[in-house]
DNA sequence: CTTTCTGAGTTTACTTTTTCAACTCAGGTG
DNA sequence: CACCTGAGTTGAAAAAGTAAACTCAGAAAG
């Protein structure tokens, strides 16, 4: 008896992980949505090996997550930052699931060192309240837990055949 | 003049790194939620190396993220499979995150692979509707697009200072 | 009772990445 | 002109990843 099972390589988990999921990666675009923008800043951040964070940064801007903006502070040339592009601000998300597994998994003793919070506006209403990621289906039913969802075939499936 | 930032590396998203962010880990974890259990079928489904494939199976149970389970098949001895605890279950939200995001700026040109959808239930609502990942703040306002929110320092916060 | 088969790993030799430190480079300052 | 600074680049050593051969425990076949 064969079963057909979608193709785990053709799959946008695996196409993400091969841009963000190297070492570091995540790690600079985090830093990226704190507001780090430039290589000495990220370098000092993270520690990171300054070879390293070139060509990190190089893949970043190559996958358009990030892109290069040149600055010049006064009396020095001009220099080069790297800051996200709308692709790279939507690893938001992303990075969120992944501070809210390790709060709830990994926490410091005294509790989680950082809190995402909706931001408060300035023209409305300023809501301070502490952001969770949910996962909703397009029914509207929200908060799903983990088991209530499943994977099924979209219309770029690939197929492979298992015994 | 001295500002003082959270310390970057005192922070859930690097410790959560630093269990499931090695090449391969959230991959195996991706299979695992898909139902992979074996050692075969995790090496088969995803080509990694055996003694990588060892390794990170080691890595994840010393986590806690999976657990080692005796099965024995008919007319064979017995042998261990692998799969998720709550807490590895817990990173479905992240890998869902991760797939929108690779559907959304990485997608095969015919479209996702796969479709997360919400389970349709044997005792109730039939959904099957397809699952999103949103941010919600605690007041309910959900679908906060990624720059309605901020970090701010939690009860773990360290922090360092800059000049 | 010895041989063979199978899934689940180990071992080993080789290649690629990562790290650390030292060096370069372009411009501005003293 | 020597020197400083931020932003990289280069190169050697260490760590991690890969591929393929090998081991191991028990069941089954002869």
């Amino acid at each position: 008896m064969e079963t057909r099972r979608i193709d785990p390589v053709n799959c946008s988990v695996a196409r993400a992980l091969s841009v963000v999921g190297e070492r570091w990666s995540l790690l600079i675009v985090r830093e990226a949505l704190d507001g780090a923008s430039r290589f000495g800043e990220f370098q000092a951040r993270l520690g990171i090996a300054r070879n390293l964070l070139a060509a990190r940064l190089d893949t970043l801007v190559a996958a358009g997550v990030m892109r290069r903006v040149p600055y010049q502070e006064p009396g020095d040339r001009q220099r080069f930052a790297y800051e996200l592009t709308p692709q790279g601000q939507a690893l938001r998300p992303t990075l969120v699931a992944l501070l809210e597994w390790g709060d709830t998994y990994l926490a410091d003793p005294q509790g989680p060192s950082v809190i995402v919070r909706h931001r408060p506006r300035d023209d409305g209403s300023p809501c301070d309240e502490p952001v969770r990621v949910v996962l909703e289906c397009g029914a509207g039913h929200g908060h799903l837990a983990p088991e209530d969802v499943c994977r099924t075939p979209g219309p770029g499936a690939r197929f492979i055949d298992a015994s």
